[in-house]
RNA sequence: GUCCCCGUAGCUCAGUUGGAUAGAGCGCAGGAUUCCUAAUCCUGAGGCCGCAGGUUCGAAUCCUGCCGGGGACGCCA
């Protein structure tokens, strides 16, 4: 609908000559606000003002002229308002076909191709499998997860990757933690280390292995005890970070094994090897302080990094470079991380990495997530994963449920703090924004449900009979998820279609309240009107299909 | 000290690729249901868009400086 308005514009430009404005120059059509500034309004003539110098008023009236010389059928009248804004009324037999566009594309209304073709790789969560997941990993997941769907209906290819960081030290600080955990059981006088984990997690699952079959002889060969528990650990919570993931509806093409894809076996072999070969090659790296150091600062970072430590192993930041060419090496066009906020400084050294080794930089893109503080009755709530004293993503769902978690983690840009209000959240009435949504959907399927008893069905055959204030207003939010989604898109910017959704809903329980749908005047208006709310149920359903949240048909 | 994010209504935040009279939810004060789900709706009060300059037809939005809050700057991951 969009598009033959700004198709008719560009013709009508075309036509003009203007001189100095180059083919393929952008205008923008946009729905405005008021309605007195019509369905449709452009800021053409102030692009092209601007561009030749022009007062933008004469260049709209220029425009204008044109654009009625076509005598398109659809325009009903065109407004220069402002200080140039030229502003369309459109025949209301438009807005009768998009509807039935609408319902013609159902679940697909809104989704578009415009990623056809394009291999996307989003890579997010990647918490270390040493514990549970705790509230932090929440946002992170919920967002890329939702980042997903999004560009899936879009029609990008997305493969969803979860960075398994199983190699490192932290994974023998766990082993270490649980065997000492398992040397108290038997008696034996240990404490866990102090930079060790120290939930109680960790004498959970020295109690599990003192049960096992397997469990190893205590004391005794301790190296290989300690092995025994890290393997034991590692596998048991990587599974509860599954189950926990599931739960939140965040799932995962690849689970993508740090130890055995990057590290392989033996020293310096697999791509840990093959990277620092590489970026030896290309003079990159430098001896320094009996370590080995990447030389970021020739790339566009502000300082040189280490990657080989003084004891020879491999720092993280060398496995990230090799798991990042590995990303590039795969295919895809468009490479996305979605960190904490207190990974911000590795972004700029990470493409600094893949600059000198010749990849473009700019096809990997870091998404920062901000932190989020967890509050109780408007006391926040502490999370530190130091004492092991931390809200886990499980207690968080078990209080609140996943529908409502998941909103409130998409309600707000991910570079903007977030306060998830506990309290709020669990709170089943009014004030709670996650239910408005919902109910405005459950009340559109209540509507159907007593429809057909009563023998009459959404039809499309007396939309003409639509005219209020509030269906047009309906009609013209409706329209705009298309765009609205595009944006979501192109900023990964999920909390977008929340807003979306609130606004869409707020129009239909308006309108509701107003007007009687069932009993309306007649049996054909009603039908119509029952046709504009399946339209918004449509609408509803696929946006909260793309936050991943549910739409109960009744609540 | 350097870098990143934020500063908009009492609170939590949208709006930031420059556009028309700056929005929402919550909270507060009033009100609406003989009838489709009141988890709803309506009305009202509430704003130097952190401060100061600059850029221009036009700035919450861009630039510079400053102030305030958070985070990052380890041979940890």
């Amino acid at each position: 609908m969009k598009d033959e308005i700004l198709k008719v514009i560009k013709e009508s430009v075309d036509s003009l000559e203007f001189p100095g404005i180059p083919t393929g120059t952008e205008f923008e059509v946009s729905v405005p606000k008021r309605k007195e500034f019509g369905d449709f309004s452009t800021n053409t003539a102030l692009v092209i003002g601007s561009m030749t110098g022009e007062n933008p008023r004469e260049v709209a009236k220029r425009i204008v002229a044109a654009i009625e010389k076509r005598q398109s059928t659809f325009i009903e009248k065109l407004d220069i308002a402002g200080p140039g804004f030229i502003n369309f009324f459109v025949n209301k037999t438009l807005f009768e076909s998009e509807l039935r566009e609408i319902l013609r594309l159902g679940g697909q209304y809104g989704a578009s191709r415009e990623g056809s073709g394009q291999k996307v790789l989003v890579e997010f969560v990647s918490a270390n499998p040493t514990g549970y997941l705790h509230f932090g990993h929440a946002r992170n997941a919920v967002v890329g997860d939702s980042v997903c769907r999004i560009l899936s209906f879009c029609g990008y290819e997305v493969t969803r990757e979860f960075y398994i960081n199983d190699a490192g030290r932290q994974m023998d600080m766990l082993g270490e933690s649980v065997y000492s955990a398992l040397a108290r059981l038997s008696g034996l006088a240990r404490e866990i280390p102090e930079d060790g984990y120290h939930g109680e997690y960790i004498s959970e699952l020295a109690g599990e292995i003192r049960e096992s079959e397997e469990c190893p002889e205590v004391p005794g060969d301790e190296p290989e005890a300690v092995e025994f528990c890290r393997e034991f650990a590692y596998s048991k919570l990587l599974e509860e970070i599954k189950t926990d993931l599931l739960d939140l509806r965040v799932d995962f093409d690849n689970w993508y094994s740090e130890r055995t894809k990057i590290h392989g076996r033996g020293a310096a072999k697999g791509k840990i090897g093959e990277t620092l070969a590489r970026l030896e090659d290309i003079d990159a790296v430098e001896e320094k302080e009996e370590a080995c150091w990447f030389k970021a600062s020739l790339y566009g970072d502000g300082k040189d990094w280490v990657i080989i430590k003084k004891d020879g192993a491999p720092t993280y930041f060398l496995s990230d470079i090799a798991y990042h060419m590995d990303k590039y090496s795969r295919g895809f066009s468009w490479i996305i991380n979605v960190w904490g906020a207190d990974h911000h400084s590795h972004v700029s050294r990470l493409k600094s990495s893949m600059k000198a080794l010749g990849l473009d930089e700019s096809s990997l893109q870091v998404l920062l997530m901000q932190f989020v503080r967890l509050v109780r009755d408007g006391v926040e709530v502490p999370m530190s994963k130091r004492t092991g004293d931390f809200v886990t993503l499980r207690e968080v769902l078990r209080e609140v449920g996943c529908d409502a978690t998941r909103f409130f983690l998409l309600m707000r840009s991910s570079d903007s703090h977030l306060d998830f209000d506990l309290s709020l959240a669990k709170k089943e009435s009014s004030e709670n924004p996650v239910y408005y949504v919902q109910y405005a959907n459950a009340r559109i399927s209540s509507l159907l449900r007593n429809s057909a008893e009563a023998g009459v069905g959404a039809s499309e055959e007396h939309l003409g009979l639509l005219s209020d204030d509030e269906e047009r207003n309906i009609v013209k939010i409706l329209l705009r998820f298309p765009d609205v989604v595009h944006s979501a898109a192109e900023s990964l910017s999920p909390h977008k279609v929340v807003y979306y959704l609130q606004e869409l809903a707020a129009g239909f329980h308006f309108y509701y309240n107003k007007t009687r749908i069932l009993d309306s005047e007649d049996a054909n208006t009603a039908s119509a009107r029952l046709y504009l709310a399946r339209c918004v149920q449509v609408v509803i359903e696929n946006g909260l299909g793309l936050l991943g949240i549910n739409a109960p048909r009744s609540m």
